[in-house]
DNA sequence: GTCTGCCATAAGAAATACTTGCATCTATGG
DNA sequence: CCATAGATGCAAGTATTTCTTATGGCAGAC
């Protein structure tokens, strides 16, 4: 049964006849009556009588205009909810983002996005790369604000969120950051004295990056500390416990008095980014927020 | 927003992928495709994200899923109550009879409905026909059975329920009977002496045909008294107040057994049938209640 | 009586939907 | 590492459905 001809029978019984069915739906009286018809041979019964005045309904048709009347209802209620999400009075947006930048950029992203659009419900949880782009890829997020060293790039696996290969997710350029030396205040370590260095790794990601850099360099970093809390980090450096590579968002969310930044081209610089389904760029929650991201992400990307 | 493509959405989302709900639809993949595509447009978003081993409903695609089944659901109910209406398994038919032929033929009829068909529901209201006629008209009832004189044949007005010219209510033919005489048992009234009697009159139209007959036969009836209530008519005849001319119908429901019947050409037949609504023969209630009083009447109106 | 409103029918036109054929991409298995 | 299977997308032509136009019949109102 063609739900659009239970709708059209629904103009009908409402309208009261063929005609004003014909007028209220912007269309011809014939158009109406072989719809109706085709309708009420596969109903294998009449369901409106036609009389010079109009027409009446048969139990049949009072029975199926019921039904239509629910048809309709919930056909409206879709549009409405589609619509609520589209205009963004409703929705649902669900993003997760690695610490430092989920204590920098990402709030002023989350607030714009929540200022602007009241309806949508965003919610953030805190997650490294990898854990955060398998949350991406079953669903269970959204938006995924992840790094990238140049290190891990297109090795093919797309595990490792290269921006031109992030497998089946799709990536979306933040910025890209100096990742410093970082040691502590009084210091007065020479760059030729490195290799001698107790050093203090992060993330495991970051660690991998640390001990290439070092490599490039020409030595392997002893690593006796190994926090991804760019807090933790940076106290064991102001004791004087070890030194480290910091990027620039892990500095600018949290800068102990007791450590000292020293320019360095040693560690390069790396890259981040947001990364979503392909195609959920389209959604309007996700897009809105991955623009607030952007936007937020230019000012702290600013040199 | 088009219902066939919610449907269809449906489908997709149910069975996981494009290529599945093609199977399903017994249609091909593209087609699911550009009709997916066509609803998204209509949405302003994507309701599913294609990805290499199947899609995943987006929010808006969770959202339209929930009305598209409650959609599925109504539209499926409306087709099983229109089955159970179309297999007389439900339905309920209405019938209006005059007196005699509610006490004889409708009974049977009524009866064989009913045991044929115990799903649908009959009622039965007695009445004269010209209500009977505007009770049909109204939809208070879909059936009525009508009596017709040959006087009130065809004045155009439709309103005397002639068979040949019932307004825009069918005519179906059920039967005719012989309008007799009736006298006192031991009457020994003659054909010539008929213009000196005291008449009894039924119904409005029966009296009226009773003087028209009279009329034709040269006499001017006295008629002192009324009842459409045959058992009262021929009580009254019984007991010398009176003679009447009666029906068969009217005799075969009720035969008092101190009144004689003579055969006297003198009031002619009158034609019983079924009126509906046109297009009415169509609805399976009242076609079988139809083709029921058809089959009752061929035996009451056997000679 | 004529007029108006309503419905049915038929045939051609228009819009829509479908099919076919090919290209691409991703997991999966040898 | 390559081949395969299964998924989607794209494009063009074909079919089908649907709508429009034009006409006629019928019943009720004035």
């Amino acid at each position: 049964m063609d739900p659009r001809r239970v709708l059209l029978f629904r103009s009908v019984a409402r309208s009261g006849s063929l005609s004003a069915a014909a007028r209220e739906l912007a269309t011809t009286q014939p158009a109406v009556s072989q719809q109706l018809r085709a309708l009420e041979r596969e109903a294998g019964m009449p369901l409106v009588l036609r009389g010079a005045r109009g027409i009446t309904l048969t139990e049949a048709g009072q029975r199926l205009l019921t039904q239509a009347d629910n048809i309709a209802a919930h056909l409206h209620m879709a549009g409405e909810e589609l619509a609520g999400l589209a205009q963004l009075r409703a929705g649902r947006v669900r993003l997760v983002a690695f610490p430092s930048a989920a204590a920098t950029l990402v709030p002023d992203a989350l607030a714009a996005l929540a200022d602007d659009h009241p309806g949508v419900a965003v919610e953030m949880v805190e997650a490294e790369p990898p854990e955060a782009a398998v949350a991406v890829r079953q669903g269970a997020a959204d938006v995924a604000v992840v790094f990238s060293y140049p290190d891990d790039a297109a090795d093919g696996s797309g595990s490792m969120l290269a921006p031109d290969d992030a497998g089946d997710l799709a990536w979306v350029p933040l910025g890209d950051e100096a990742v410093q030396l970082v040691v502590a205040r009084e210091s007065t370590i020479g760059p030729s004295e490195l290799h001698r260095q107790t050093w203090i790794a992060g993330c495991p990601r970051c660690r991998g990056h640390l001990v290439a850099c070092c490599h490039t360099a020409g030595f392997e970093p002893r690593i006796s500390f190994e926090s991804d809390d760019y807090v933790v980090v940076q106290n064991l450096v102001a004791r004087g416990l070890g030194i480290t590579a910091l990027p620039q968002l892990a500095l600018r969310a949290f800068g102990h008095p007791g450590i000292a930044v020293r320019e360095s081209g040693l560690f390069g610089r790396r890259t981040v980014g947001a990364v979503h389904r392909a195609g959920a760029e389209h959604v309007p929650a996700t897009r809105a927020l991955l623009e607030r991201l952007q936007r937020s992400a230019r000012t702290a990307f600013a040199r």
